[in-house]
DNA sequence: TCTATATTTCGAAATATGTCGAATCATCGA
DNA sequence: TCGATGATTCGACATATTTCGAAATATAGA
C-alpha cells in the first residue's frame, strides 16, 4: 500500500477519493453516487495521459487501497471499504487513550 | 514518507523502531535507552550490505521518519516524535466515534 | 599513536518505475 | 449498424531506485 501512495500522481488520486468518500459518510461496499468518481473525472485532478492514468488507477486497486467497478461506458472508483481505519490503525501502536 | 516506507526493507527498520519506540513509552525528543537503536543493532533485522543500510537510514531520516543522533562511536536511531499520530490522523477524515 | 570497529560516501551496474502513443475493447446513442 | 466516447493493454523509452564493494571518515581502546 505505501508502494502504491509513494507516487505522488497516485497519492493526489487517492486523496481525491478520500475526500470524495468521507464526505459521502463511511465508505461502503458499492460506490455511493457522492463517494465515487469516474475515472474520467479522476483524470481532473492529474495531468497525466489516459492510458497512465489507468495504469496509476491499477496500482492503486491491486495494492487494496480503491475499488474500481463497470457501469456501462464509465467505471466508477471509490475508497476500498475499512482501508483508511486499517492504516490509521498501523501508525497506533502506542497506548492512545482515545482508543478504547 | 510514503516514499521512504514503499521500500520492503525501509518499512521493516520502521516497523521495528517503532515497536521499540512505542514499547518504551510516547517517543520523545531525545532517545531513550529502550526507544533507539544503534545502526548496527538495525542491521539485524535487515539482510543488507552497510552502505545500503546506510542509506536507507538516510531516506528515512530525509523523508521526517527518522531521528539519528552521533552517540560517539554509534549513531543512535528512533521514530521521529509525533510522526506516529501524523500519520495516523492522515487517514481519520471521516467522523470517527473513537475521536473526540 | 595505532588499530579495530562503526558508519558514511561514492561510483557503477542491474532492475524497477513512470510515461506516452498507438492499438484495442466496450458501450452508448444516432 | 456505425461512429463517438471512455477506458485498458501493449511496447518502447527515459528516468529513478536498489544494491554492492571499495574507499573514506570518525571514534574508542590498546
Amino acid at each position: 500500500m505505501f508502494k502504491a501512495l509513494s507516487n505522488p500522481h497516485r497519492l493526489t488520486i487517492f486523496r481525491q477519493l478520500m475526500e470524495q468518500c468521507c464526505s459521502a459518510g463511511p465508505c461502503c461496499e458499492s460506490p455511493q453516487n457522492e463517494a465515487s468518481w469516474h475515472v474520467s473525472e479522476i483524470s481532473g485532478c492529474c495531468d497525466v495521459a489516459p492510458s497512465t492514468l489507468s495504469h496509476h488507477l491499477k496500482e492503486l486497486r491491486i495494492a487494496g487501497l480503491l475499488r474500481m467497478e463497470k457501469q456501462g461506458k464509465y467505471v466508477d472508483c471509490w475508497v476500498e471499504p475499512d482501508v483508511l481505519i486499517k492504516l490509521s490503525r498501523f501508525f497506533q501502536l502506542y497506548d492512545d487513550p482515545h482508543e478504547e
